[in-house]
DNA sequence: GCTACCATGTAACAGGTTACATGATTAG
DNA sequence: CTAATCATGTAACCTGTTACATGGTAGC
């Protein structure tokens, strides 16, 4: 029920409407839990009729445009979830499995794979950064900061690691045939 | 389909059963993409009814047991697969989600989800560090060996990012609170 | 009044998870 | 003969994905 949370998270730091949680999401949440707006409208309904949520039209608003707003029950939900250890699930990595195919049906076949990850881990880093310098430029930051800049440092040596990563898959792949 | 071609890879490496490919799956290729048997046969079923596999009951064994083999049409697709970039899954991690729910309900009750990270991830490099001083502990590998050996340390390295940010994690959170 | 866009929603599907069931063999 | 175990399988469910539909507002 990570998304559940992750929704009661974003309306605790704003309220707002469906469509504005799924435009927050894809630049702060949802690079670590990302959530389609049908995901977003679906859940958001569970969640209201679960107690945790209120929403009311938005008057000043065009269209059927409504304003959530999370109750007290829904905070100590969140609470509750923060303290409840879950089992981590296990990495699912569709390029580590491609690598081990390609030991076994040759490696030729397997650039083009790696350089789209490569590409995208170098945009997404730079997302980050640019985050980081916009975001964290000041010193003796309170301990919510920390928090929150340990999760973008997280993105951060994520995406540097799987730079690395595929830069030496790379360099493998294109070695002399000579080696092997 | 990743789990269509990571049976292949393993039935490729060497050719068994259902319930062996579960057993295996467990430490090696399932490090990347776990299954359960479930799954297991559910995608053989469908491997065999697509023409990449063959099956056939195992003579010498009891109950129902049968062996499978990958075809030659099996081998095409496989190759084919890894030749196919496709757009990376986005990461999903419910720890990260929790810390930032903590920075807006309170961090306290946050340390009991670090340190099961923590310790799963710590269970899990050994695991690895124990493969890696079994399997590769010989100089000058094959290029096949090369990628195989890199599949290995992706998983070391990433366990030991996720060590450092669970120790992190928990020095902020137990730092004393006057700083907040 | 078209056209485009915005916010919300429906429907069908794919993959993974959990619980349970069956037949058959082995151990005691 | 009974209990335990192994190999396979069924079923229900949950989450996430994709494609499409609806109603309304805004611009021209």
């Amino acid at each position: 029920m990570s998304l559940a949370h992750a929704l009661l998270t974003a309306l605790l730091e704003r309220p707002c409407s469906g469509s504005e949680l799924a435009a927050r999401f894809d630049r702060s949440i949802g690079f670590f839990w990302p959530a389609t707006h049908q995901q977003i409208y679906r859940e958001l309904g569970r969640l209201e009729e679960a107690g945790w949520v209120t929403s009311r039209p938005v008057a000043d608003a065009p269209g059927r445009k409504r304003e959530y707003e999370v109750l007290d029950g829904g905070r100590a939900e969140l609470r509750r979830w923060v303290g409840t250890p879950r089992e981590p699930k296990a990495i699912r990595d569709e390029l580590l499995v491609k690598v081990r195919a390609a030991a076994v049906v040759g490696d030729a076949e397997l650039l083009a794979s790696v350089r789209l990850r490569l590409d995208r881990h170098r945009a997404r880093l730079s997302v980050y950064e640019a985050i980081e310098a916009r975001d964290f430029a000041d010193g003796d930051p309170s301990r919510e900061d920390r928090l929150r800049r340990l999760i973008l440092n997280a993105g951060i040596d994520l995406e540097a690691l799987w730079i690395r990563l595929c830069t030496e898959a790379i360099e493998i792949i294109e070695s002399d045939a000579a080696d092997s």
